[in-house]
DNA sequence: CAGTGGTCTAGACCACGAC
DNA sequence: TCGTGGTCTAGACCACTGT
């Protein structure tokens, strides 16, 4: 039954029988949402202990090409419908339409949306926040923490941070801050907004970020910091997002000169 | 010895281990190239097993937030420098400068660039890349796959796909495309640059990916698409590439209107 | 209840690095 | 040679899902 499998030591089992299930789902004949055999199954088909089976399937698991469940089985993951944020997310022209960016977005999608408003409060402004918005460290900013969701799934957990003084008093510092969100206030407090800077990474989640943006294994999360300008190159806010990277493409243009 | 630990089966021993473990990382107290515990002495500590231990520093390899040498011990992960992908390192005053925007950066940076053709050859086009080149599925396309190292490590690897029409004959079809690299043969060749856009997403790796570019456990691959488009907003290339995400960060900029 | 995956143990042997 | 991590086994018991 395993005559696909070298015992010669000279690849290790468990790394045998993960290319030959790999070899299935990325090439098509275990499609997604296909169950994988049971694990007592593989152990007798490739002469292996149920520990060596489950060492090769946690390496698929990590890859994010399985998903388990407790008490059914192992299936071919299914890619998730992914949300492309475009370059032209945060113009103006959207904005004015009096809703924010995200609610119009996912409307559009024909989804649920919903947003989740974890924290609004003032706190001194850590190092890499001040750095970004030009004032010293510990100075007060607003802190916005939210999570927005689409039809009840978490898309994305963003902290924004507004320097205290541009904001004091105004609807910015309500858990709404009303028709066409933050930037349509910052814009109505004189700071019309010119240009947005992001940066872009990715790395593997935290426990605490995975639960909260309901990461399955194997997904990495797209880290944005996204910094916005006022007409006079002032920063007035700055937003870090995390994002579910099975998830979101983020598109952008780069001028030739 | 485990009074840190609950045994009441609430949470899996291996989660308890592996959390001391992590905010002893994250918190600082073992700083980056600091060594852990042996196995050993982690197991007699927790009054646990070898597997349970080992199954604890599984989860943090996953994380990205150790480094295991066979034979040495188990290291907290050093990170590594980060380059910095700017919004303008297409623009043609770099490409002037008759370098490569690559070679150009990495020479920056006083590190050493090199670069590994690994193919050149037409091809037909697969069914994405037609598409975005706004060709038939099949057409011959060139095909440039390469490798970029700096300082003998993998940076990025890159697939570069041009309509076989607008290269056939030209430098473009050589390995070395000669000074400021394939932008400006394009450019040569009457197809003056306009424009890039440029899709960002991010995954794990396969194990082929993770081999090419050196990755190391629990580092997640960022995937760029870049298409060019000259000034009739024709697609003359598309540029497929990954890069270990833990070593980039790119920067992008958003007009807000 | 039977069948699935999840946790944990104890022990054996191997491969690699440092001394 | 010794200490490190890497692989594999066999078996026990638990937790969850279905019938």
């Amino acid at each position: 039954m395993s005559e696909s499998i070298d015992r010669t030591g000279g690849r290790p089992v468990y790394l045998q029988i993960a290319e030959e299930l790999r070899q299935s789902i990325v090439g098509g004949s275990l499609k997604p949402g296909a169950p994988l055999p049971p694990e007592p199954e593989l152990a007798s088909h490739y002469l292996a202990s149920r520990g060596t089976v489950r060492h090769a399937i946690s390496v698929l698991k990590l890859e994010g090409l399985i998903d388990i469940e407790q008490g059914r089985g192992m299936f071919v993951r299914r890619r998730p419908p992914v949300r492309r944020l475009g370059h032209d997310r945060f113009a103006r022209s959207h904005r004015e339409a009096g809703k924010a960016a995200f609610i119009a977005e996912v409307e559009a999608e024909g989804r649920k949306p919903d947003v989740e408003v974890l924290e609004v409060a003032p706190a001194p402004a850590p190092s890499e926040v001040a750095e970004r918005l030009r004032i010293r460290t510990g100075t007060r900013v607003l802190v916005r923490r939210r999570r927005y969701f689409a039809d009840g799934q978490v898309l994305e957990l963003a902290t924004s941070y507004l320097p205290w003084k541009f904001v004091k008093g105004s609807p910015i510092c309500e858990p709404n801050p009303g028709p066409g969100g933050v930037y349509a206030r910052l814009e109505e407090l004189g700071h019309r907004l010119k240009e947005f800077t992001e940066d872009v990474s990715a790395r593997m989640p935290l426990p605490e970020e995975a639960r909260m943006l309901q990461l399955r294994a194997g997904v990495p999360v797209l880290h944005l910091v996204r910094t916005a300008f006022d007409e006079d190159d002032v920063p007035v806010e700055m937003c870090d997002t995390l994002m579910a990277a099975d998830s979101y493409v983020l598109n952008y243009r780069l001028p030739a000169d």
